[in-house]
DNA sequence: CGGCTGGTAACTGTCAACAATCGGCGCGCG
DNA sequence: CGCGCGCCGATTGTTGACAGTTACCAGCCG
């Protein structure tokens, strides 16, 4: 940093994808991409030499990144037998909506003492924008809001540790937002029960507030335990129906 | 899941000295167990050479072994520079703090309902044992206790995902523990507290345990805030220059 | 005498090859 | 005809070597 190798080759040239990564991280960032994106659905064998080959890369940088992602719990390795995109059973899936939603239990109260006026405005629109969604039936539109939603309340409880944790959670649990969505239920309850927690901390009551989220953290487990699997299979099934159409 | 994950059907032979793992398997449990036991202290530089050949392995597992610690927490690596054990700030460690509390904060919601009396009963014993321990002074084994308390209420909860994540964050914050009883103050009163909240839970009363504990995890953040950093320093070296005693 | 420059040594990032292990498949035996 | 056994291809685990970069140090110039 003090000293600068100006005269160093560093072809700086017109291309936007100027990466001084090393290879494995960005073997790391690719997979972590195309798994997030459900471009490597669930239970997908990962094989280093067809990756390796894919990305251009030896095999190292992707045995690295591969280890990294089953740090993360993206993919689980089994030994001598390869890698497999790694897939919640709905218990598993139960279990961490719960954690998440513990976490922003948390953020809220953490939050609630520090919010400022844009960051109170920008989760009133995003809530208006949920209820829009809600309306119109647009799924897909109203889980990613309620997504950022969320987001941003753990960001604003300026928590470091806490937002590592919750990003994880969030990342392994993203390709699954209509499971989210299913275990919800009624759309408009939800925004509801959002413009509440939002009053409550428009109005700086971090306990009020706090309790309203735990409220609504129990809705998908009481849903869940009135649900068969195959229901709720079924119900996954219906709302890819309607998004396709 | 994130560390030994899924390893099945190990059949422990009566000879621990052959273990069919994989050498970066057990050079991540090996480093492991050296940063966890504080045999390398927060700061450490680790380079891997030096560490392939005190291990008698080569550069590769090693490399994918500190990928891994990386992925947990425990270690941070400087593109080019080289891995150093993390180290935690005390404005780190307070979040840290914070959340694992706040995940524990679900454990006893799940757990409560569920408890069966000898896990009560255990509960109850670890309770004496900290306050015996706090009586007469004796630290280091009130943190153990303290410990174990914990970790057996969330595994009460019966949510591994919740496990997971509480054992990596606890893993994380186990080296500091000195730091974690100077926050926490006063053992006496951390001991009744513990009473209250068990109080609660034996008569299936979650909400009041939950709030208790929420009580209970504010102690040390309004504790932090009234003391400065060269305080906490002192008040870490001075429990240190106590248990050599 | 201090700051900059050039060289050098050490370390990390990467690769291709070697070795070990697992699963599948066909053959032979009961 | 069913079942077990051993070979074989494929894939992972591991290694040593090579290349690029960083940090350190000595020497020169101002």
């Amino acid at each position: 940093m003090t000293t600068e190798a100006t005269v160093q080759g560093e072809q700086n040239d017109g291309v936007p994808e100027l990466e001084n990564l090393t290879l494995s991280q960005r073997a790391h960032a690719h997979l972590r991409e195309e798994i997030l994106s459900n471009r490597l659905p669930p239970g997908t064998e990962l094989q280093e030499l067809a990756l390796s080959q894919r990305l251009g890369v030896s095999r190292g940088p992707i045995r690295e990144a591969l280890g990294r992602l089953a740090a993360e719990g993206l993919v689980t390795v089994r030994p001598r037998r390869g890698a497999v995109v790694h897939s919640l059973s709905s218990e598993d899936f139960l279990q961490a909506y719960q954690v998440r939603e513990a976490l922003e239990g948390l953020a809220i109260r953490l939050a609630v003492p520090r919010l400022t006026p844009p960051e109170l405005d920008e989760l009133q629109r995003l809530t208006d924008t949920m209820e829009t969604h809600a309306a119109s039936g647009r799924v897909t539109e109203f889980f990613e809001a309620n997504a950022v939603f969320h987001e941003r309340l753990v960001d604003a409880s300026g928590n470091a540790k806490l937002q590592e944790i919750y990003r994880r959670l969030a990342g392994q649990m993203h390709r699954y937002w209509r499971r989210s969505l299913v275990l919800r239920g009624d759309l408009r309850r939800s925004v509801s029960e959002h413009r509440a927690i939002l009053d409550a901390a428009r109005q700086g009551d971090e306990e009020t507030a706090a309790r309203l989220l735990a409220d609504h953290i129990r809705v998908p487990q009481i849903r869940m335990q009135s649900m068969t699997a195959d229901e709720l299979l079924e119900a996954e099934a219906s709302f890819e129906r309607k998004e396709e159409a």
